[in-house]
Parts: C-alpha cells; sequence; structure tokens
DNA sequence: TTACCTGCAAAGAGTTTGCAGGTAG
DNA sequence: CTACCTGCAAACTCTTTGCAGGTAA
C-alpha cells in the first residue's frame, strides 16, 4: 500500500502534529510493518536513510521520536547502560535482554505474569511495569 | 566501629583486588549502612568527597564501581533515560520509579511475585531479572 | 621490583539546543 | 502571514581511555 499515508496524517493531525514529508517518513519506517521494532535514535536514522536514499537531520529525528513518545506512538525502554532504546508496541509488555548481544526480544504477555504488585507510596499511581529479563549463553561467566 | 576495615579489605582481597586507600573509603560510604543505596557515580563521587573532605579522581570511582560491579558487589539498575544507577542490594529484587522526581526506591521482595517466567532462546540461560514499577501522581498527565 | 592503581586531561558517544531558513495551514 | 518544523553546528553531559607517577605486596 504505498503511498498511503492517510492514516498517519489523520494521527499526525489529531495530537496537533503537522503531517511533513519527514513525519510521515519516519511513521512509515515505524509503524508500517507487522512485528514490532526496537530501535536507538542513531539506528533509526540509518534506517531511514537507506529506505529513502537520502539524508535527514539527527535533531529532526530527536525531535519526531520524543514527539511520538510524549503522545504515546511509541515507548522508552528501561534498560542498563546509556543507549535509549525505544519500541513501537506502547503497550504494557516485557522483553528479554541478551547481556552478549545487546538483542532486545519481546516477551508475549501471557508468557509472563505477575500475581502480585506491591501498593503504591501515597498519592502515587502506577503509570506503567516492566520486566526485563537478562539472558546470556549457558557458559557466560556474569563476571565479565 | 570506626576504622574497622578489617571486613571490606578481606572481601576486596578475595576478589583478587587491592585494599587502597580509595577503594577502603568507597567500601565504607557503600556498605557500611543499613539500607540499600541508590547512586549514579557523580552522586557516589559527592558524597564521598563530602564524607572524607577531600578529592577522589572521576576515573578511579569509575574504576571502582565497576570493577564491583563486576565482582557482585553491586548490581547496575535497568532504567528509563541515560544515566546510568547502582545499587548496593545486588539480589534480585525490584524497584519503584518515580518518573516525576527520578526517585527509586526498593520493592520488597515479597511484595512482588511473577507466578510465570517465558521460556528462553535456546542455548540462553536467565541470568537476572528485574520489574520496574513507573509511578507519578495521580493527577500526572503521562504524556508529559 | 613488579604489577597494579590513581589522578589528570583528553577523547568519545549520545543527546540537546539555538537559530536561520523553509513549509503547512 | 504566522506558527511550526527542519537542518546544521555548537554545546552539553556522561563515560571511557592513555599515560605518567605512585603504591601494595
Amino acid at each position: 500500500m504505498i503511498n498511503d499515508f492517510k492514516h498517519h496524517i489523520d494521527r499526525l493531525r489529531s495530537s496537533g502534529l503537522r503531517p511533513t514529508k519527514q513525519r510521515l517518513t519516519i511513521c512509515k519506517v515505524l509503524f508500517d510493518r507487522k512485528d514490532t521494532f526496537h530501535f536507538t535514535i542513531d539506528k533509526l536514522k540509518k534506517k531511514i536513510e537507506k529506505n529513502t536514499k537520502s539524508k535527514i537531520s539527527l535533531a529532526t529525528v530527536y525531535n519526531t521520536v520524543h514527539a511520538f513518545k510524549n503522545n504515546g506512538y511509541l515507548k522508552e525502554i528501561s534498560l542498563q547502560g546509556n543507549k535509549t532504546f525505544f519500541d513501537t508496541n506502547a503497550k504494557i509488555h516485557h522483553h528479554f535482554y541478551d547481556q552478549e548481544t545487546g538483542d532486545l526480544t519481546d516477551i508475549k504477555n501471557e508468557d509472563i505474569q505477575l500475581s502480585k504488585l506491591p501498593t503504591v507510596p501515597k498519592g502515587k499511581k502506577i503509570k506503567d511495569f516492566e520486566v526485563t529479563v537478562s539472558i546470556a549463553n549457558s557458559f557466560h561467566n556474569q563476571k565479565k
């Protein structure tokens, strides 16, 4: 369904974001796919440039990703390390994190179950929760 | 029990780490306390300098914290954002993360319960898992 | 004496910001 | 026309690295 941007245009407008060429490209890369997509800003920028065979400004990618996150299109993932990952699946779900390769994969919601959640501090409300399961090869020494 | 470093010296030696003045100071700040301590490298450096009224090199704090982490004295916490937090509680446990203040507090192990863990990819083993519960004031708008 | 450790400064990686020019409505 | 958006470059923050001098064993 090439050049079918209507859906994306409507969504952007409904969030008060102008449907610019760059934003529509980003929407296409992020959301016109079956699988969920885990990415860093840099990886996304490279993917866009590969797909479109043209350049996009880093600042634009940052701005757009943050706008999409603030509007609930994307979710930022909690991870060790100082790289920021985002996920096109904005619903509550969980991840395997491979300590050796850095790979991130979704855990299907039915494959993990919290039977008890703690009571939250007074005046606060649970906004989200996230389980990260760190994995490695069986022979891996965790100390390094 | 001021100046009682024996316990720390023994532990450092058993990990192949020389018990230097700086490392003992860091041990004292991190482990001679009842409560668990959540910190960034920078926060730890400032705390050390306040306690000892003298300077310590940033590189030394980094080196030491990483050595302690690799030897299992400390645990790195999975969080959103690009700041690295460590925890003096190296056992499996979980956190509340306050989206507004950035505060991190422990969730007691008995207050949270996973009744089901997913099967891991072939050849891999679970090394750790961590639940992060994001909280905010009840009137907080998650989109910002 | 030798291997390891510390401190300093420089370099690196990732992210944010300021602003001039461009574009959607 | 006006507010918003993009691209560039500079600035910032956090982390890592190289190396000379110092210290534990």
